[in-house]
This record gives structure tokens, C-alpha cells and sequence, in this order.
DNA sequence: CAGTGGTCTAGACCACATC
DNA sequence: ATGTGGTCTAGACCACTGT
């Protein structure tokens, strides 16, 4: 195969389609391909790469089980958007006052520029001096408050919100990133913890000061595994629910 | 190929490599494999299924990926043993005093023959009539305790343990269950809630009444996926911290 | 050394989506 | 009808494990 086709720091001890693989998510980190658009068809990045369909079909399916692409029979291969909104559903189970599962609906409640604190610029690969802007958001079912939110974004990064009229940023936050500052959400790190309420949480979420609220820390990836947002949730434990499978 | 090597109820318009992974995971939860016994290599596997080395190997990758089995160049392919250690380490970060990571003791407190209620008796798919063994656990670090458990079996598939004397129950239940009932845990479903420590929560884990707990309900099941064991642990909110992935 | 899984080839034919 | 991915073949050679 010819080394012109992989990135300079590429191991040419690996497998070929390992190679394969990592070029294929260094180019849609580099947005050769969006969400959607189809990706080359398999006989011409056969012919791109120079290997068998073989080869190719494993570099796309390790693509497919790290959830970065998604394959249809008929129509192509496509870079994966992934599904947010039934991750926080897995944690929390919301319904309607009828029953009905239901999707909270968010509301920004205050934007500052701010220069983060250290946690959050080390988490977000900040400059010292670099400035963030931090959302303060709240989500509501029946218009009753369920969890509160907390986001840090880069300034330089998402530089459209720091001026967009908060009447403007609509229900999703990820959608929102995308349309506004191209900036495209490929994964993300939650890490789950329980505390118990302050005056805060008290009032936010109508609960008792002292009773567990569940708080997710996440820090979201682009393609390129760069972290681009921090966001912190709480919401009452009552009715939170995790399940998991052990293999 | 002959259809006579599939289990009956098998559909034949599913891909070959479906039916081969099928049925091999029928054949280990009937025990044809243990998890010391390699199974047959590729190349007898792919006669006796009368199919090309690439299709066996999808059916076994698919395997891999569901974690039924292992494979390693030049010794062979293995049933897995699910690694559950590592599983509640995930949820409950435990240090000794020196802060160094370290597993709990177990401790069986109580055992009673008893009929289940009837949660559990449906989880563990028992007769109306059905006894159960109903263990009463608790998890030690540095002698003081961490977890409370409570763990449900059917008397009879685990009838060695409703006489075993409590001194011999030794640390962990699994291997128990394999030395002393031949019964072989292949995976299970964890539900994580959280609630508020009763009088006997804070008695046993020394935390205040009220302070956040979380509570932990397992299923586990053997290679056949029928529910052997069902068991409910608490412990302290306080350090507790849970990791995913979004993708 | 023999035996195992790991990588790779160069095709074939089928099922599905779209025009 | 054309183009896409899905299934499948019948090998080859390599890398690792154990004797």
C-alpha cells in the first residue's frame, strides 16, 4: 500500500486496516464528511487505499462499533450523529403529568463571559487568559423545573453565543452548536455522582434541602476527540433510574 | 450446509454466520464448553458447519463482541468468564485506610429457607411454590462495613448451599456457586437507584438517617440467559462514581 | 516443530434503495 | 437498471504458543 495515503505519524507496523481506520477518523475529524454526506462507496476506497474489500469492510466495522458511522444497505455509509437525547433519558426517567415519557424543554436562564475556573479550563484545554461562556440553563416538564444546568464553552470556539439573543438558542443545545458555530458533538465522557440538596437545588427543583440529587458531569468530544463543552446536571434521585449489563 | 447441525427451532433464512453463532451459544449454555476448555479450533469448526474460514470467523467475532468467548493467537478460543470485580469497582470506588484500591471482604450474616416474594420470584421464573435461599451479606473494608447485600437463589438449583456451613462460603459468591452448585454465571443486568438510609441502612453503615444511598439490583444469569441469582446491594452515596461513554 | 488464531486477497452473488 | 452494502467463498501467508 502506498504510504502517501496515511498521516506521517502513522505506525506502518499496525494491521492495514488499523491504519485504515484511524485515517478514515482523522478525515472526518477534519470534516472531509458531515453527518450527511455518504462516505466513498467500499470499491473506491478499495482502490483509494489499495487493499481487498476484505481489509476495508473490517477498518468500516471497527467505524460502526465505535458507533462513529452508521452502514445502510442500499444507500452508503454515513458518520454517525450520536444520540443524546436518550443517554440523560437512560439516567432520568421523566414523564408528563398523564404518564407519558416525555422530553424536557430547556431554557437558558442566564449567559456571562467568564474566565472558567481551573478544573473546567484544564478540562476544556483553555489558555489561562482565555475567556468561556458559561450558560446557565434549567429543563422543564409541565413547566415545572426537573434539572438544572451548568455549561462552559470555549469564547474563541463558540464565539456566535456570546452575542446570539438567548431567545434564540432553542430547545437543543447540540443542534444549536452545529448551526451556529459548526462546532459538531461526536461523544462524550458522563461521570455520575450523588449529592445532597443545598438551598439551591432546593428551590430550583422543589425538593427538600438535604435529599439526594443526582448530578452528571459531562465533558463532550468533536471528532477530532478535542473536548468542547462542560456541562454539569442535577436533578432530583427520586425516580432516577440506571441500568447497565455486565458481560 | 446441513441443517441438521442446528437446534430445531432455528431459522434458516438467518445469515449462516447468525445460525453458527446461535448455535454455539446454545451448545455452551448446555455446558459442551466450560470456561477452562478451549473450543474447537477454525478449521473443525468450519467442517462440521460446512462454511468457509471468513463466515466462521464473523459468527465467532460476533461472540467476541457479546463477550460470551476470548480468543488467543496460538492457544485457542475460551468461554469467558465475565469479570464482575470490576463491575461494582465501577460504582463504588472503596479505599483502605492507606487509600490504596482494595476489595471488600464478604461476610454471610444470616441464611433462611424461605419462600421468595413475589418480585423475586418472578425475576428468578419459580414456581408459586418454590423455596428459596435468602443470604444476608455484608462487605467489609479494613473491618468496617461498606455494603449490605441481599441475595435470593432457587433451593433447587443451588441446593448445596441451603446446608453448607457459613464458615465455608468463603469470599466471593460466584465461584461458590460454580464449586459447589455447578452453576456458571454468564452475565447480568445491574439496576442503579438511589434512596434515603432507614434506621437499618444507617445501623449497618454507619451513615447518618436520611443521607443518600445507593441501591444496586442484579440479575444474573447463566449461559442459557435463565436468572439464577438475584441480589440487592447498598452502600454509602458519599465517593460513589460512575463513568459512561456517549457515542 | 506443529497447531493455533490474525491478517489479507480477489473475487462471487444477493438484498435493498433509488432513479 | 444501477449502485449500494451484506453475505460468502477458498484459499494464502504471518505471528504467536507450546512441545
Amino acid at each position: 500500500m502506498n504510504t502517501a495515503s496515511f498521516h506521517a505519524n502513522a505506525d506502518l507496523r499496525l494491521p492495514r486496516y488499523q491504519l485504515i481506520r484511524d485515517d478514515l477518523v482523522r478525515r472526518i475529524a477534519n470534516g472531509e464528511w458531515t453527518p450527511e454526506q455518504a462516505l466513498p462507496t467500499e470499491a473506491d476506497l478499495c482502490e483509494a487505499y489499495v487493499v481487498s474489500i476484505g481489509t476495508l469492510r473490517k477498518a468500516i466495522e471497527l467505524l460502526v462499533a465505535e458507533g462513529v458511522v452508521t452502514r445502510t444497505q442500499g444507500k452508503g455509509t454515513f458518520v454517525r450523529r450520536p444520540r443524546f437525547d436518550s443517554s440523560l433519558f437512560r439516567f432520568f426517567r421523566f414523564k408528563s403529568a398523564e404518564g407519558q415519557a416525555v422530553q424536557p424543554i430547556g431554557r437558558i436562564l442566564k449567559r456571562e463571559i467568564v474566565k472558567p475556573n481551573k478544573a473546567i479550563r484544564d478540562a476544556l484545554q483553555m489558555e489561562p487568559t482565555e475567556k468561556s461562556i458559561h450558560l446557565s440553563r434549567v429543563r422543564l416538564i409541565d413547566s415545572k423545573p426537573v434539572l438544572r444546568e451548568e455549561i462552559w464553552l470555549a469564547r474563541l470556539r463558540f464565539d456566535a453565543l456570546a452575542t446570539l439573543p438567548l431567545d434564540d438558542f432553542g430547545n437543543l443545545m447540540y443542534p444549536l452548536y452545529e448551526r451556529a458555530c459548526r462546532q459538531i458533538v461526536a461523544s462524550a465522557t458522563e461521570t455520575l455522582t450523588v449529592e445532597q440538596a443545598n438551598q439551591e437545588d432546593a428551590a430550583a427543583l422543589h425538593v427538600d434541602v438535604g435529599s439526594p440529587v443526582i448530578m452528571v458531569n459531562r465533558v463532550a468530544l468533536d471528532f477530532a476527540g478535542t473536548p468542547i463543552e462542560w456541562r454539569t446536571t442535577r436533578g432530583a434521585a427520586t425516580g432516577f433510574q440506571y441500568q447497565v449489563e455486565i458481560r
